[in-house]
DNA sequence: TCAAATGTACGAATGTATTCGTATAATCAA
DNA sequence: TTGATTATACGAATACATTCGTACATTTGA
Protein backbone atom coordinates (compact mmCIF):
# COMPACT_ATOMS: atom_id res chain seq x y z
CA UNK A 1 0.00 0.00 0.00
CA UNK A 2 1.27 3.04 -0.78
CA UNK A 3 -0.43 6.35 1.76
CA UNK A 4 -0.09 4.35 4.74
CA UNK A 5 1.51 7.04 7.19
CA UNK A 6 0.56 10.15 5.54
CA UNK A 7 0.63 12.90 8.52
CA UNK A 8 -0.53 16.10 6.77
CA UNK A 9 0.74 19.20 8.35
CA UNK A 10 -1.86 21.89 9.78
CA UNK A 11 -1.75 23.67 6.69
CA UNK A 12 -2.16 21.19 4.44
CA UNK A 13 -5.14 20.17 6.60
CA UNK A 14 -6.91 23.18 6.10
CA UNK A 15 -6.25 22.75 2.45
CA UNK A 16 -7.50 19.50 2.75
CA UNK A 17 -10.55 20.11 4.37
CA UNK A 18 -11.75 23.01 1.42
CA UNK A 19 -10.82 19.97 -0.99
CA UNK A 20 -13.08 17.42 0.77
CA UNK A 21 -16.13 19.72 1.14
CA UNK A 22 -15.40 21.64 -2.14
CA UNK A 23 -13.95 18.27 -4.51
CA UNK A 24 -12.37 19.86 -7.22
CA UNK A 25 -10.66 22.98 -7.16
CA UNK A 26 -8.68 25.99 -8.18
CA UNK A 27 -5.78 27.43 -5.98
CA UNK A 28 -8.02 30.50 -6.09
CA UNK A 29 -10.69 28.67 -4.78
CA UNK A 30 -8.71 27.28 -2.00
CA UNK A 31 -7.20 30.35 -1.30
CA UNK A 32 -10.18 32.13 -0.87
CA UNK A 33 -12.06 29.54 1.35
CA UNK A 34 -8.98 29.66 3.72
CA UNK A 35 -9.70 33.63 3.80
CA UNK A 36 -6.55 33.99 6.11
CA UNK A 37 -6.05 37.65 5.93
CA UNK A 38 -2.24 37.53 6.56
CA UNK A 39 -1.28 34.94 4.10
CA UNK A 40 -0.51 35.70 0.02
CA UNK A 41 -1.58 33.99 -2.83
CA UNK A 42 1.52 32.24 -3.71
CA UNK A 43 1.64 30.67 -0.55
CA UNK A 44 -1.63 28.58 -0.97
CA UNK A 45 -0.23 27.80 -4.35
CA UNK A 46 3.41 26.89 -3.41
CA UNK A 47 1.52 24.41 -0.29
CA UNK A 48 -0.30 22.87 -2.93
CA UNK A 49 2.22 22.21 -5.13
CA UNK A 50 4.42 20.26 -2.20
CA UNK A 51 1.18 18.87 -1.39
CA UNK A 52 1.16 17.18 -4.28
CA UNK A 53 4.34 16.41 -4.92
CA UNK A 54 3.69 14.25 -1.36
CA UNK A 55 0.64 12.93 -3.45
CA UNK A 56 -1.75 14.10 -1.17
CA UNK A 57 -3.59 15.93 -4.01
CA UNK A 58 -3.68 15.24 -7.67
CA UNK A 59 -4.25 18.00 -10.43
CA UNK A 60 -5.01 18.51 -14.22
CA UNK A 61 -3.02 21.07 -15.60
CA UNK A 62 -4.62 20.14 -19.03
CA UNK A 63 -5.84 24.51 -18.71
CA UNK A 64 -3.43 27.10 -17.83
CA UNK A 65 -5.49 27.28 -14.15
CA UNK A 66 -4.78 24.15 -12.45
CA UNK A 67 -7.63 21.82 -10.86
CA UNK A 68 -7.16 20.16 -7.71
CA UNK A 69 -8.34 17.50 -5.77
CA UNK A 70 -7.72 15.50 -2.73
CA UNK A 71 -6.27 11.86 -3.45
CA UNK A 72 -6.24 11.17 0.35
CA UNK A 73 -9.45 9.65 2.26
CA UNK A 74 -11.02 11.78 4.76
CA UNK A 75 -11.78 9.63 7.33
CA UNK A 76 -8.45 7.43 7.13
CA UNK A 77 -6.33 11.15 7.31
CA UNK A 78 -8.35 11.52 10.18
CA UNK A 79 -8.43 8.15 11.94
CA UNK A 80 -4.48 8.27 11.78
CA UNK A 81 -4.29 11.87 13.26
CA UNK A 82 -6.52 10.47 16.25
CA UNK A 83 -4.45 7.17 16.49
CA UNK A 84 -1.58 9.95 16.76
CA UNK A 85 -3.49 11.93 19.01
CA UNK A 86 -4.91 8.88 21.31
CA UNK A 87 -0.85 7.84 21.58
CA UNK A 88 0.80 11.10 22.06
CA UNK A 89 -1.56 12.81 24.33
CA UNK A 90 -3.90 10.54 25.94
CA UNK A 91 -1.57 7.95 26.51
CA UNK A 92 -3.45 5.74 24.36
CA UNK A 93 -6.66 6.07 25.90
CA UNK A 94 -9.24 5.95 23.47
CA UNK A 95 -11.65 6.99 26.19
CA UNK A 96 -9.96 10.25 27.89
CA UNK A 97 -9.75 11.78 24.40
CA UNK A 98 -13.53 11.02 23.92
CA UNK A 99 -14.60 12.68 27.21
CA UNK A 100 -12.01 15.68 27.42
CA UNK A 101 -13.49 16.02 23.47
CA UNK A 102 -17.58 16.25 24.93
CA UNK A 103 -16.68 17.86 28.13
CA UNK A 104 -16.21 20.99 26.45
CA UNK A 105 -18.67 23.52 25.04
CA UNK A 106 -18.55 22.22 21.09
CA UNK A 107 -20.43 18.90 22.02
CA UNK A 108 -24.18 19.89 22.14
CA UNK A 109 -26.80 18.53 22.75
CA UNK A 110 -27.62 17.16 19.35
CA UNK A 111 -24.00 16.13 19.11
CA UNK A 112 -24.56 13.84 22.38
CA UNK A 113 -27.07 11.95 21.35
CA UNK A 114 -25.56 11.64 17.89
CA UNK A 115 -23.10 9.75 19.78
CA UNK A 116 -25.10 7.60 22.27
CA UNK A 117 -26.98 6.36 18.99
CA UNK A 118 -23.58 5.16 18.06
CA UNK A 119 -22.80 3.36 20.64
CA UNK A 120 -25.67 1.81 20.65
CA UNK A 121 -24.62 0.72 17.32
CA UNK A 122 -21.59 0.05 18.03
CA UNK A 123 -22.67 -2.26 21.11
CA UNK A 124 -25.15 -4.34 18.77
CA UNK A 125 -22.23 -5.75 17.12
CA UNK B 1 -3.43 35.09 32.00
CA UNK B 2 0.55 33.65 30.87
CA UNK B 3 -0.13 29.89 30.09
CA UNK B 4 -3.31 30.05 27.36
CA UNK B 5 -2.27 28.78 24.22
CA UNK B 6 0.42 26.62 25.20
CA UNK B 7 1.43 24.33 21.95
CA UNK B 8 3.70 21.69 23.13
CA UNK B 9 5.39 19.60 20.52
CA UNK B 10 5.53 16.18 19.79
CA UNK B 11 8.42 15.36 21.37
CA UNK B 12 7.56 17.91 24.31
CA UNK B 13 4.36 15.83 24.96
CA UNK B 14 6.47 12.97 25.62
CA UNK B 15 7.82 14.16 28.08
CA UNK B 16 5.07 15.96 29.72
CA UNK B 17 3.33 12.51 29.27
CA UNK B 18 6.17 11.59 32.00
CA UNK B 19 6.49 14.17 33.81
CA UNK B 20 2.52 14.19 34.52
CA UNK B 21 2.52 10.55 35.61
CA UNK B 22 5.64 10.76 38.29
CA UNK B 23 6.14 13.69 39.36
CA UNK B 24 9.20 14.95 39.83
CA UNK B 25 11.91 13.84 37.37
CA UNK B 26 15.57 14.00 36.67
CA UNK B 27 16.57 14.25 33.16
CA UNK B 28 17.84 10.67 33.05
CA UNK B 29 14.55 9.35 34.43
CA UNK B 30 12.76 10.97 32.06
CA UNK B 31 15.37 9.79 29.17
CA UNK B 32 14.92 6.27 30.73
CA UNK B 33 11.19 6.54 30.83
CA UNK B 34 10.96 7.34 27.07
CA UNK B 35 13.45 4.72 25.79
CA UNK B 36 14.29 5.23 22.12
CA UNK B 37 17.16 3.39 20.92
CA UNK B 38 18.16 5.53 19.27
CA UNK B 39 17.82 9.61 20.98
CA UNK B 40 20.79 10.43 23.08
CA UNK B 41 20.65 11.62 26.17
CA UNK B 42 21.60 15.33 25.67
CA UNK B 43 19.10 15.70 23.34
CA UNK B 44 16.11 14.67 26.01
CA UNK B 45 18.19 17.39 28.16
CA UNK B 46 18.14 20.04 25.47
CA UNK B 47 14.51 19.55 25.13
CA UNK B 48 14.09 20.03 28.75
CA UNK B 49 15.77 23.06 28.85
CA UNK B 50 13.98 24.56 26.03
CA UNK B 51 10.34 22.93 27.95
CA UNK B 52 11.59 25.40 30.62
CA UNK B 53 12.31 28.19 28.50
CA UNK B 54 9.33 27.99 27.31
CA UNK B 55 7.48 27.64 30.88
CA UNK B 56 6.21 24.41 30.54
CA UNK B 57 8.28 22.66 33.15
CA UNK B 58 10.03 24.20 35.94
CA UNK B 59 12.85 22.85 37.73
CA UNK B 60 14.51 22.81 41.18
CA UNK B 61 18.94 23.47 40.24
CA UNK B 62 19.95 23.46 43.79
CA UNK B 63 21.85 20.33 43.82
CA UNK B 64 23.71 19.47 40.31
CA UNK B 65 21.33 16.94 39.31
CA UNK B 66 18.12 19.14 38.25
CA UNK B 67 14.75 18.00 39.05
CA UNK B 68 11.84 18.65 36.83
CA UNK B 69 8.51 18.80 37.36
CA UNK B 70 5.40 19.77 34.93
CA UNK B 71 3.56 22.95 35.27
CA UNK B 72 0.95 22.92 32.56
CA UNK B 73 -2.21 20.96 33.52
CA UNK B 74 -2.68 17.97 31.82
CA UNK B 75 -6.38 18.59 31.44
CA UNK B 76 -5.71 21.88 29.95
CA UNK B 77 -3.54 20.74 27.58
CA UNK B 78 -5.51 17.69 26.73
CA UNK B 79 -8.20 20.26 26.09
CA UNK B 80 -6.54 22.65 24.09
CA UNK B 81 -4.84 20.08 21.43
CA UNK B 82 -8.39 18.17 21.51
CA UNK B 83 -9.78 21.45 20.31
CA UNK B 84 -7.66 22.58 17.86
CA UNK B 85 -7.88 19.15 16.44
CA UNK B 86 -11.60 19.14 16.58
CA UNK B 87 -11.28 22.55 14.44
CA UNK B 88 -8.26 21.27 12.55
CA UNK B 89 -9.03 17.93 11.51
CA UNK B 90 -12.98 17.64 11.73
CA UNK B 91 -14.35 21.24 10.76
CA UNK B 92 -15.60 21.86 14.28
CA UNK B 93 -17.43 18.88 15.00
CA UNK B 94 -16.83 17.31 18.55
CA UNK B 95 -19.30 14.62 17.30
CA UNK B 96 -17.25 13.26 14.68
CA UNK B 97 -14.25 13.00 16.46
CA UNK B 98 -15.63 11.42 18.99
CA UNK B 99 -17.13 8.69 16.50
CA UNK B 100 -13.78 8.29 14.91
CA UNK B 101 -12.06 7.56 18.45
CA UNK B 102 -14.69 4.97 18.88
CA UNK B 103 -14.34 3.27 15.31
CA UNK B 104 -11.46 1.93 16.03
CA UNK B 105 -9.88 -1.33 17.61
CA UNK B 106 -8.29 0.86 20.54
CA UNK B 107 -11.96 1.64 21.76
CA UNK B 108 -12.24 -1.68 24.18
CA UNK B 109 -15.64 -2.59 25.60
CA UNK B 110 -14.66 -1.70 28.67
CA UNK B 111 -14.09 2.05 27.46
CA UNK B 112 -17.42 2.00 25.48
CA UNK B 113 -18.90 2.07 28.69
CA UNK B 114 -16.98 4.32 30.45
CA UNK B 115 -17.83 6.73 27.94
CA UNK B 116 -21.88 5.82 28.11
CA UNK B 117 -21.62 6.42 31.93
CA UNK B 118 -20.11 9.92 31.00
CA UNK B 119 -23.03 10.68 28.61
CA UNK B 120 -25.25 10.06 31.43
CA UNK B 121 -24.12 12.09 33.25
CA UNK B 122 -23.32 14.90 31.23
CA UNK B 123 -27.20 14.38 30.40
CA UNK B 124 -28.45 14.47 33.75
CA UNK B 125 -26.72 18.18 34.15
C1' DT C 1 43.67 11.47 45.49
C1' DC C 2 42.42 11.44 40.94
C1' DA C 3 40.42 9.14 37.03
C1' DA C 4 35.90 7.74 35.53
C1' DA C 5 31.25 8.69 35.49
C1' DT C 6 27.60 11.84 35.49
C1' DG C 7 25.63 16.18 34.99
C1' DT C 8 24.62 20.91 32.62
C1' DA C 9 25.27 24.48 29.05
C1' DC C 10 25.50 25.70 24.63
C1' DG C 11 26.45 26.07 19.77
C1' DA C 12 25.66 24.08 15.53
C1' DA C 13 23.85 20.93 11.99
C1' DT C 14 19.83 19.03 10.08
C1' DG C 15 15.17 18.60 8.69
C1' DT C 16 10.85 20.38 7.69
C1' DA C 17 6.99 23.84 7.41
C1' DT C 18 5.71 28.25 6.01
C1' DT C 19 5.99 32.45 3.59
C1' DC C 20 7.07 35.49 0.01
C1' DG C 21 9.36 37.74 -4.08
C1' DT C 22 10.24 37.45 -8.73
C1' DA C 23 10.38 35.56 -13.38
C1' DT C 24 7.67 34.15 -16.94
C1' DA C 25 3.71 32.57 -19.55
C1' DA C 26 -1.21 32.77 -20.72
C1' DT C 27 -5.53 35.15 -20.83
C1' DC C 28 -8.56 39.05 -20.97
C1' DA C 29 -10.44 43.47 -22.00
C1' DA C 30 -10.41 48.08 -23.78
C1' DT D 1 -3.07 44.99 -30.36
C1' DT D 2 -1.22 45.67 -26.14
C1' DG D 3 -1.29 46.65 -21.33
C1' DA D 4 -3.38 44.70 -17.14
C1' DT D 5 -4.62 40.72 -14.86
C1' DT D 6 -4.10 36.04 -13.52
C1' DA D 7 -1.67 31.90 -13.46
C1' DT D 8 2.46 28.71 -12.44
C1' DA D 9 7.27 27.70 -11.17
C1' DC D 10 10.90 28.22 -8.36
C1' DG D 11 14.42 29.91 -5.32
C1' DA D 12 15.23 31.83 -1.03
C1' DA D 13 14.33 33.60 3.62
C1' DT D 14 12.51 32.56 7.97
C1' DA D 15 10.98 29.92 11.71
C1' DC D 16 10.95 26.11 14.49
C1' DA D 17 11.80 21.27 16.12
C1' DT D 18 15.10 17.88 16.77
C1' DT D 19 19.54 15.95 17.32
C1' DC D 20 24.18 15.75 18.59
C1' DG D 21 29.04 17.03 19.77
C1' DT D 22 31.87 19.25 22.88
C1' DA D 23 33.36 21.96 26.79
C1' DC D 24 33.33 22.14 31.40
C1' DA D 25 31.91 21.30 36.36
C1' DT D 26 30.70 18.09 40.00
C1' DT D 27 30.44 13.75 42.12
C1' DT D 28 31.89 9.14 43.05
C1' DG D 29 34.61 5.22 44.00
C1' DA D 30 38.79 2.47 43.79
Amino acid sequence: MSNTNIKPTEGEMEILQVLWKKGNCTVREVHEALNKKDAGYTTSLKLMQIMHEKGLVDRDTSSKTHIYRAIVNQEKTQQQLVNKMIDNVFNGSAARLVMQALGNKTASKEEIDLIKEYLDKLENK
